[in-house]
DNA sequence: GAACTATATAACCCTGTTACATATATAACT
DNA sequence: AGTTATATATGTAACAGGGTTATATAGTTC
């Protein structure tokens, strides 16, 4: 009767956080700032999700509050300073836990993904008007 | 300079209304009422997800003010009655956007799975510590 | 009255966006 | 020397949307 129905962990919804998991995911092979991060999110993304600054800069900041990341600043010669960020290993437990998450639904994905194409790209057949 | 930088569609992204997806891919193939469509829900999602009474019912309504759906009570004999949902025109063409949007991101989650499987699931070697 | 079927909603939290604002450096133009 | 433009770099308050939580109701069957 008293067991919680869901666990409140953040990454339960792989839909949820999943910019996060871009970010994480960038940031587990090498510590980077917000702005390196900008271009290499729409790297990944195959250009299909353009970030804005402000998004990414609340969704660092947020994340670094919640001790997923940490970051100091790094003086630069030709240009203002820059804030590098770099997952704590509750960050990367966050991303393995996501990750795995996503993982699981994998079968999901493709289903809908087969759904489309068979019900959305097939041509219809004579008569079928 | 006056173009919209995104389109404000509210299937802009496929991480969101995820599960407004499942519910329109099961309506798609035939109007269902709500409590029917939790068990639905729950096994084309390999029992990943389990929705509450709450979350369906109010994404319902949602979708329904949104001209997504359309509903009408059915009798039935032995039982109370049901409200009967049916995709409507404008919900079969967010469906269809919203799941072109999923596809065409399939290889991010590919990608993400595979970073998953190479480093967090690959048995550290020798000399690993 | 317990259990199952069936629907509902208000209050809430989280995510990501939008629409700004700011600061440093360089290059070009006047 | 001053202005303007552009690229680099960070930031935040207010907002909208999605999904959950907690709770309520009602009919039917045993």
């Amino acid at each position: 009767m008293h067991r919680p129905k869901h666990c409140r962990c953040w990454h339960k919804y792989p839909e949820r956080g999943w910019i996060q998991f871009l970010i994480m995911r960038v940031l587990y092979e090498k510590p980077t700032h917000g702005y390196q991060l900008l271009e290499e999110i729409e790297k990944r993304s195959l250009g299909c999700h353009k970030l804005e600054t402000g998004s990414l800069y609340t969704l660092l900041r947020r994340m670094e509050d919640r001790g997923l990341l940490e970051s100091k600043w790094e003086k630069t010669e030709n240009g203002p300073d820059r804030r590098v960020y770099r997952l704590t290993s509750k960050g990367i437990e966050a991303l393995r836990m996501g990750l795995a998450s996503i993982v699981k639904r994998k079968k999901l994905f493709e289903d809908l993904a087969e759904f489309y194409h068979e019900k959305f790209e097939k041509p219809p057949k004579g008569g079928e008007k």
